[in-house]
DNA sequence: CGGCTCCCTCTTTTT
DNA sequence: GAGGGAGCCG
């Protein structure tokens, strides 16, 4: 292979970044300006023309996929597997770590990764040990707390006393919380990073070791780095190893899970003779579609200042179609598709996709789309792992490996119900809590010393001889038939046979399927070390938390949330839900901060969009099991209105509601959604109005006295 | 101890 | 609306 096939599908910028001499670089890359193709062909730069050996590169990303991508294009542009390099996300590859020197990080070779779930779950029992009270010490909080240290490399002896007595409860159950993971064995996902950190850290031989190993560092979506992995990067590299950091400030969405925007600014401080290089040339979209999300971002205070430019035209406008509920949204969404898909188009069901910015917005469409045969894939959501029977199975296989886990022991202890409640567990607890012992541990004394009724004993006796009979059976069995004998004998596959009917059904399908997983697992000795099989896939199984479902290899429309978009392009994208308080979401609406962050949100999705934007709205919206009216979205006014379509309203509006009508109506200044206060009835939101002129009547939700219609001319509705 | 019912809360995004 | 928890009864 010669240069000519790195650098000519490069445009100028792109390729100064590749060619960059061996130095820190930042590419400041906005969105659709090959950014993922400038990372890919850089790496092909290094090993091809600068000589550097695959096995001396470290390329990290954020997502599982975007690791598989990198790892793809990068095997397709070089024409072979690029072997002992290391590509992954950054839990990944502390995981890695982690594995590879347990005993440095001083943690017990068969650990188990948790996810938030555990986590949560775990939390709620160290809160109960230290009687706290759950409605006033919420787990949540406790959780987000944790995490929250964590990503900022703060042990619990680091935190100064503050002397707030909440503050100070909450590093109790730090601490608690952490002497119980490690107890148990058990390292949560920000702890995977902190330990890594922390291991380079006090450990300069293994530091020394990797900054030999690793001749260039690369990293994906820098803009979503917390402290900790920012940390991690600038400890291993040591000024030595360059960094070549690839982000886009403008698309920096995880700030809630403490990654820090700032870290691009401190990346050009901390990298002494760092190279900038801004990639503001946009590949992917029409020019009406950026000049859109180019006028919304324009609302951002916070920023380093980037436009996209494209030389590609205008495009078709932009449609906004306000629905009368979120099904005839959905409606619109699927009659649309049918329509672009349909004969004479050329659109393929996969081209299409809907974003929204919960998941639970998914079902509807889902409703839409089954109702009429059309075939889809939601991503995210709940995910195959996570799903409650799978997880219970992957407990049984935790505890049959790491029988001091904790978490798991409490999951699987009566499931199903084998005579061991309440009251023998709480037993068992305070024994473990007094001789700060794992569960399993203290139900064994407990055995040897009688603490337990006959009937409780011979219980807890059975369970405990269940699992290390399992574990003694299985040792020497092909993982899918370890998964599958694990599933037998803790009768977990009779416990949901006998739930029945469809839900029962799926639920045995899905443990099938885990047996299949585990027969398809990639073992990688490369990645797993000497790791046994059934441990390398539990620790897969909590790391990759798989797909929603898929029917892969189908023509679907995609489904998904507008964080899971990130990095993704379709011809065409709809925006669904684009109403105040559901995007932006009401929990981030008033903080100005977290607004711009949800801004950036409708950044991202816009710039998702290729060749046509679709732009959706509710004016009433079912949920949480009450009618909601939420007044559209503040940013489809932050959005050029030239380039924007109004769709009319489709057939589901009922009869007499000319909701299309209201933007022209009256004084031209009432709309949908907008507040109003009236002289008796108080403040409330316009619905929808009918008639024109002095006939027009509105139909205003009230707050105190609910919906009401009146004559707009006698109304004296005054405007909030 | 287990299973049932009712009621209550909690609602964002992900590794 | 759904899942989880508390409370009650067998």
């Amino acid at each position: 292979m010669d240069v000519s096939s790195i650098l000519d599908p490069l445009n100028d910028a792109q390729r100064d970044a590749v060619t960059s001499p061996p130095a820190p670089v930042l590419v400041l890359a906005g969105a659709g300006s090959g950014k993922t193709r400038v990372l890919v062909h850089r790496i092909a730069w290094l090993c091809r023309v600068e000589g550097v050996s695959p096995y001396g590169v470290l390329a990290v990303t954020f997502t599982n996929k975007a690791a598989a991508e990198m790892r793809n294009r990068v095997e397709a542009l070089m024409q072979t597997p690029p072997g002992g390099m290391w590509v992954g996300t950054f839990h990944g590859i502390a995981h890695r770590l982690l594995r590879a020197h347990w005993v440095e990080a001083g943690l017990p070779q068969s650990f188990q990764i948790i996810d938030s779930e555990d986590q949560f779950r775990m939390l709620r029992r160290v809160l109960k040990g230290l009687e706290l009270d759950e409605a006033r010490w919420p787990p949540r909080q406790a959780q987000w707390f944790i995490n929250a240290r964590k990503d900022e490399g703060i042990r619990p002896g680091a935190i100064t006393d503050s002397g707030d007595y909440a503050a100070q409860q909450w590093v109790r159950v730090y601490s608690a919380y952490q002497a119980a993971c490690d107890r148990a064995g058990l390292v949560d996902f920000a702890e995977l990073l902190l330990r890594a950190y922390e291991l380079l850290r006090d450990r300069p031989e293994l530091l020394a070791h990797y900054r030999r190993r690793f001749r260039h560092i690369l990293v994906d979506e820098f803009q979503d780095t917390n402290t900790i992995q920012y940390a991690w990067l600038r400890l291993l590299s040591g000024g030595e190893i360059p960094v070549f950091a690839v982000g886009d400030d403008d698309q920096s969405i995880y700030g809630w899970r403490g990654a820090r925007i700032e870290n691009i600014q401190s990346f050009t401080r901390d990298f002494s003779g760092c190279l900038t290089v801004r990639l503001e040339e946009n590949y992917r979209s029409t020019r009406t579609i950026l000049d859109a999300a180019n006028g919304l971002i324009r609302n951002n205070a916070e920023r380093l200042g980037k436009t996209l430019r494209t030389h590609g035209d205008a495009g078709d406008p932009i449609l906004l179609y306000v629905a009368y509920n979120e099904r005839d949204e959905a409606r619109y969404v699927a009659e649309k598709l049918l329509e672009m898909t349909g004969e004479g188009n050329h659109l393929a069901r996969s081209e299409f996709a809907v974003l929204y910015r919960s998941n639970a917005q998914s079902r509807v469409f889902e409703e839409a789309f089954v109702e009429r045969g059309i075939p889809y894939r939601v991503y995210g959501g709940l995910r195959f792992f996570e799903r409650a029977e799978i997880k219970d199975a992957l407990a049984y296989l935790r505890l049959i490996v790491n029988h001091d886990d904790d978490a798991s022991f409490e999951r699987v202890v009566n499931r199903p119900t084998r005579g061991i409640g309440e009251r023998t567990l709480a037993i068992l607890r305070d024994r473990a809590r007094e001789r700060e012992l794992s569960l399993w541990q203290a139900a064994g004394e407990a055995l040897v010393e009688h603490l337990l009724a006959a009937r409780a004993a011979g219980a807890v006796r059975g369970f405990l001889s269940l699992i290390e009979d399992a574990a003694v059976r299985i040792a020497a069995l092909p993982l899918a038939e370890q998964i599958d004998h694990a599933m037998t004998v803790s009768a977990l596959k009779e416990h949901y046979e006998k739930e029945g009917a469809e839900r029962g059904q799926a639920r045995i399908e899905n443990l099938q399927e885990l047996v299949s997983a585990g027969s398809n697992f990639n073992f990688d000795p490369e990645l797993h070390g000497d790791l046994p099989r059934l441990e390398a896939f539990l620790a897969h199984a909590a790391l990759e938390a798989g797909e929603g479902q898929g029917s892969e290899g189908e023509d679907c429309v995609q489904l998904m949330t507008l964080h899971s978009a990130k990095g993704l392009e379709f011809p065409v994208i709809v925006m669904s839900g684009m109403e105040q308080g559901v995007f932006p979401h009401r929990m981030s609406a008033d903080e100005p901060g977290r607004l711009e962050e949800e801004r950036r949100l409708c950044y991202v999705g816009i710039t998702r969009a290729q060749r046509q934007l679709i732009l959706t709205c509710a004016e009433t919206r079912r949920h949480y099991g009450t009618d909601q009216y939420n007044p559209p979205s503040s940013f489809l006014r932050e959005i050029p209105s030239e380039l924007i379509r109004d769709v009319r309203y489709g057939t589901m509006r009922p009869a007499g509601f000319a909701g299309g009508g209201v933007r022209e109506m009256g004084d031209g200044e009432l709309r949908v959604g907008q507040r109003v206060l009236h002289n008796h009835f108080g403040e409330g939101i316009v619905l929808g109005a009918e008639g024109a002129g002095r006939s027009a009547r509105v139909q205003v939700n009230f707050e105190n006295v609910g919906a009401k219609w009146l004559v707009l001319e006698y109304a004296g509705l005054q405007q909030i």
